[in-house]
RNA sequence: GCAGGAAUGGCGGAAUAGGCAGACGCGCGGGACUUAAAAUCCCGUUCUAGCAAUAGAGUGAGAGUUCGAUUCUCUCUUCCUGCACCA
């Protein structure tokens, strides 16, 4: 029973002798290539580990085993996102400090990394609730301040009217408050902001200095939206008022039959007055009722479009034909200036008002094959780009030309202008919460806002008694008198602490740069080491983060880059996402269903090998992953057979044999598949190895080469067998087997024949054999029959294809 | 609506510089061991017909390019993910 698989024996004892040496600890200007892993930092939640990052830190682990293998000087830190929103409810609850609960969950989650064996450098371990972490958070806060990228300004935000409490918007989910769900109000607040529209063009730009997907790309392209606008001046008739409406179709000018105005814009305010009488009260009663609607009524009345006629008109500058102007409120006031013209025919939107209040609808662009037919139904109406048409001075001209020739037409006639605008708003960087980073700034009457002196960082989160957020919508840090009020650090004079804390998403912004030098206490990190270990060169993580975690924190980097404070432009070479681990079912893992599976269960049940190479083998990893309990159970089997297995063949082990094809085939297809990320085809030909070599022999070289495979993958397994075979420790610090190339490829192979497109048969053929060889062969084999052959096609080493 | 991605047996999935579709695992069927069960091991397993050799069909639907298409092109359908009354 010697060799009996049996991963409790093994695996707690390997860790502990991993843990005791530094062996993972990646070294600083090591001559050694360096390569810098990141798998985003994990949230100490109270509910411990999720199978979501055992799954990534697994994948992640098999990578970084791997190329320190291959003698690259492999940077996979771990740390902890700390602060946050469940941590605060819960301390509320419980009435707790936060810094306790949080000590907690981390020792948790430690306990649970290392019990996976996954090989951080535990040296560089970081926290962003620490103060000595927090400290730099905050002095990269004051050189925004100081840079002007950090300004205080009135915002609205989201309020929750049930518990009293401004809510940052990912609290916010379909209009309604996330914990209470009670629909949320606006509310206007004094709000720190950082001026990330100042890094639009570059967030843009510079993305093409990095190797993310595709889709990560685009997800940064649309969320900041850049797109060219054409703002066009229209006299409103009868006053002195210019609307200056803003389009970024201006081909479908001709095709204009009215205007709106957002009813919460100041225009609309000027408009008031030159509302003739018979119109006013409607009018009033429209905007009244509007501002009133809540985000969520908003959303709910999509589609039903509502509005008020004002009675003025106003003249198209272009088509010089007079239109009238409406106030609707599904027209923004922050989009463009607020104003648009209605084009019917070639908005649907446009479409839906004019039907409902009679306005004619002109088509100007044609469809398809030149089709110039009524648009009488929204369905027909044409939104996309086409030829234009009755249409003066741009007629005849693609929509692309036409906009164009209208930009160079409003600029010279002056009557507008062309504008480059972004979806992206500057951040609302305040939260009126406990559990964050102090903003680092003091307000003294005499001094105004005066930034904290940087030696005098950090600015401590006090110990209170309560966590609560208050009444006015203040964060709980204003009711601590002792800590609020303080001296003015440059007049010495009576001043009042910044009340407000950051979001979450500042300590993640730049954790990266932290963990290259976690434990410098003069500057966020050390100039020298930063240039040997950045960029990351591979970031790994969830797609919930690759908008505005990867924005906020590209944003960040740039600032410093221009500050001079960091080496490269951009943090991240590559960014990849991962798949979720969902239920049995398909569904989300959750407590509500009763489908949640954790890693501890799976550790106890089957050990922590067993769990990690199900967990790369359940499906590619950038896809979502449905649990089985039935798979795992044949991973189980695998791993435990594997075991034996190895161990004997070691016992019945010939020097006398040569080099294994298949041994050299197996390591060289590990190795390819781990640095592509196909885990789980990595597992697949270990699996596909062990079925075909069951009573296979192997000399000495080549079981070592068989166990170093493994390594990356089963790697306390790999270490036991390691030592079973008499090695020395450890199997983790050796070199990835060298192979001789040539056993890869096969002397003689079997290539199919195609008749006519159809499988017909197979040949054996030399691999160097040349056309007229195969030709030879093919026509001496029974295969053809009795058949004229018009044409025959040899593809080295793939195929032979025969038309009769 | 926009952007990105996906669709392959009963299930998870494999194979794309165009070259044997279904690797590997699960499940299922049969067998061995057992008083019995679990565990383990062996054989089989895309569908249809056939005892079988074998034949035909087959990668969401339809067309196209090609000696040859899961892979490339066009049209369409469905699904997922992110964003969105963004004009």
């Amino acid at each position: 029973m010697e060799n009996r698989y049996n991963p409790k024996d093994i695996e707690k004892r390997w860790q502990d002798r991993w843990f005791a040496t530094d062996m993972y600890h990646a070294k600083d200007f090591d001559s050694k290539e360096k390569y810098y892993l990141l798998a985003e930092f994990p949230y100490p939640s109270g509910d411990s580990m999720h199978m979501g990052h055992a799954r990534n830190f697994t994948n992640m682990d098999s990578v970084a085993r791997l190329r320190r293998m291959l003698g690259q000087n492999v940077l996979y830190p771990i740390g902890w996102d700390a602060f946050g929103l469940p941590t605060e409810n819960y301390a509320i609850k419980m009435k707790r400090p936060p810094q306790e609960i949080t000590k907690e969950n981390i020792a948790t989650f430690i306990k649970q990394l290392k019990a996976m064996g996954f090989s951080f450098d535990w040296d560089r371990e970081i926290d962003t609730t620490d103060p000595e972490y927090y400290r730099w958070t905050q002095w990269i806060f004051l050189q925004l301040y100081k840079k002007g990228l950090a300004y205080k300004a009135e915002m609205p935000i989201n309020w929750c009217p049930k518990c009293k409490v401004g809510c940052a918007n990912e609290e916010v989910v379909g209009g309604r408050h996330e914990r209470c769900d009670e629909p949320v109000e606006q509310r206007n607040m004094n709000q720190w902001v950082l001026r990330i529209t100042k890094y639009a063009d570059r967030l843009i730009d510079e993305l093409d200095k990095t190797e993310y997907w595709e889709s990560v790309k685009s997800a940064q392209r649309n969320w900041i939206g850049r797109k060219t606008w054409y703002d066009i001046d229209y006299k409103v008739e009868g006053t002195d008022i210019t609307l200056r409406v803003s389009t970024t179709r201006p081909d479908t000018q001709f095709g204009s039959t009215f205007v709106v105005v957002a009813p919460d814009s100041e225009v609309a305010e000027k408009l008031l007055k030159y509302i003739p009488e018979e119109r006013i009260t409607d009018v009033k009663q429209y905007i009244e009722e509007s501002s009133k609607k809540t985000e969520e009524e908003r959303i709910v009345g999509q589609g039903e479009k509502t509005g008020v006629e004002t009675g003025l008109v106003c003249k198209n500058s272009i088509t010089g034909r007079d239109l009238p102007i409406y106030l609707a409120d599904f027209v923004l006031s922050t989009v463009g200036t607020g104003m648009v013209v209605g084009v019917p025919a070639h908005d649907k939107r446009d479409f839906e008002f004019a039907t409902k209040y009679g306005l004619p609808v002109i088509r100007v662009i044609e469809g398809l094959d030149g089709d110039r037919s009524e648009i009488d139904s929204v369905e027909k109406v044409y939104e996309d780009e086409g030829i234009v048409f009755n249409s003066d001075f741009i007629d005849g001209m693609k929509s692309e030309d036409a906009r164009e020739k209208m930009g160079e037409y409003i600029k010279e006639k002056g009557i507008g202008d062309v504008v480059i605008r972004y979806n992206l708003r500057d951040w609302i960087f305040s939260r009126q919460h406990y559990w964050g980073e102090p903003i680092p700034i003091v307000h003294c009457d005499k001094c105004g806002e005066v930034p904290v002196p940087e030696d005098q960082l950090p600015v401590k989160l006090p110990e209170v008694e309560s966590y609560e957020p208050t009444d006015t919508g203040e964060s709980p840090l204003a009711s601590i008198s002792e800590w609020v009020n303080t001296k003015c650090p440059k007049c010495g004079g009576y001043a009042k602490r910044e009340t407000d804390t950051m979001p979450n998403w500042a300590g993640s912004s730049w954790y990266y740069l932290r963990y290259i030098d976690p434990h410098n206490n003069k500057e966020f990190a050390d100039m020298e080491k930063m240039k040997y270990w950045m960029p990351v060169d591979h970031y790994e993580g969830g797609s919930e983060h690759v908008t505005l975690h990867l924005l906020y924190s590209r944003f960040w980097h740039k600032v410093l880059f221009d500050l001079g404070l960091v080496p490269e432009v951009e943090p991240y070479k590559v960014r990849t996402i991962h798949g979720v681990v969902l239920g049995k079912d398909g569904s989300k893992m959750s407590k509500s269903l009763g489908n949640v599976i954790t890693p501890d269960e799976l550790l106890e049940e089957y050990g922590a090998d067993v769990t990690r190479a199900y967990l790369m083998f359940m499906g590619p990893y950038e896809g979502d992953v449905s649990w089985s309990t039935e798979a795992i159970n044949g991973v189980k089997r695998f791993v435990s057979k594997l075991y034996t297995y190895i161990l004997a063949l070691w016992v019945k082990k010939d020097d006398k044999l040569a080099e294994n094809k298949d041994v050299a085939k197996l390591v060289k297809k590990v190795h390819d598949d781990i640095l592509n990320f196909k885990f789980n085809t990595s597992i697949s030909a270990l699996m596909q190895f062990y079925n075909s070599n069951i009573d296979s022999t192997f000399s000495t070289a080549d079981i070592e080469r068989l166990i170093l495979t493994i390594a990356p993958i089963l790697p306390h397994m790999a270490e036991e067998i390691w030592e079973k075979t008499g090695h020395e420790f450890s199997v983790h610090m050796q070199r990835w087997p060298e192979i001789d190339e040539s056993l890869l490829e096969d002397d003689v192979i079997e290539i199919p024949v195609q008749v006519n497109g159809k499988l017909r048969g197979k040949i054996e053929v030399s691999s160097d054999a040349t056309q007229e060889d195969v030709e030879k062969i093919v026509l001496e084999s029974q295969i053809l029959g009795d058949v004229e052959v018009k044409k025959l096609i040899y593809v080295p080493k793939k195929i032979v294809s025969v038309v009769v």
